[in-house]
DNA sequence: CTTATTGATACTATATTAGTATCATTTAGA
DNA sequence: TCTAAATGATACTAATATAGTATCAATAAG
């Protein structure tokens, strides 16, 4: 079960290894080359990833000679939730089991109730691991 | 994203018809067209699901004329996990963020112990849903 | 025997995910 | 001003997983 795609995931990583090295030697912006020589990512893909991040106003990204990316929020302030967000959308375990005339999908199912409880205590957890302490 | 795949979809539906008739005439045996007319799923596909079930001893198969399908275990012992798992495999959100040298894989880690966590009360929550429930 | 069923397996189609190629744009600095 | 090193944007390709079809064999009721 891919619960996680590989975007996400290099995505991760790329933060990870930013947030950590933000904290240990203070260094802010990195190129996607260096990220890509330390984690072994492929290039071009990475690079959509962090231009994706960017847009999405985690990091901040610059353009031209001696460019590259840096976190425009706090590595403490983004969620795995946030990540898995900007590259899967949504995460919903999935709303409904029966939907159609088996279960018609009225609010008060209570099938579709616990669902929706299981799902909200999923998206909770997934809200309070984040980027600075998967750094650590 | 996609957590429930179509196969245990289905599956999850022609039990819960199943169940349904079984607890309300008593009926016990299903063939596949009997299930399929009813819920307008692809025939084929749908035979191979049941197969898998039974399989699986979760339902038992009769051959040859007047044959078909019915449970072999109470479908409120059946529950949604015992369902995915059998389509789906076990049930990982993911038990390890950031594989390689990022974060070496230690039984001690962290992220993986809170990851884990997570997924065995998804799990357990998935344990307490049945089919006998969805069928109400 | 015939026919209605499941068993098994190979095949095809579609969708999603993963990754590459390429060119445009920007900007620091020689 | 020019060059080179970076990101921005987008189209393409490859690999994989999911969904579904086609077919024939085996079984068993009547
Ligand atoms: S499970 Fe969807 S309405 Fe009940
Ligand atoms: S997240 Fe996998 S070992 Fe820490």
């Amino acid at each position: 079960m891919r619960f996680i795609t590989r975007d996400t995931d290099y995505a991760l990583r790329a933060m990870v290894l930013m947030a950590r090295a933000l904290r240990q030697e203070g260094r802010k912006v990195f190129t996607v080359e260096e990220i890509v020589l330390e984690e072994k990512l492929p290039k071009v893909f990475l690079r959509r990833i962090l231009q994706k991040l960017a847009e999405k106003n985690m990091l901040l990204s610059y353009k031209g000679k001696s460019g590259g990316f840096s976190f425009l929020v706090k590595p403490a302030r983004i969620s795995i939730a946030n990540v898995i967000r900007v590259f899967q959308g949504e995460i919903e375990l999935t709303n409904c089991l029966l939907k159609g005339k088996i279960c018609p999908n009225r609010p008060e199912c209570k099938i579709r109730k616990k669902i929706k409880a299981l799902n909200s205590r999923v998206v909770k957890d997934l809200e309070n691991i984040n980027i600075e302490e998967l750094s650590e």
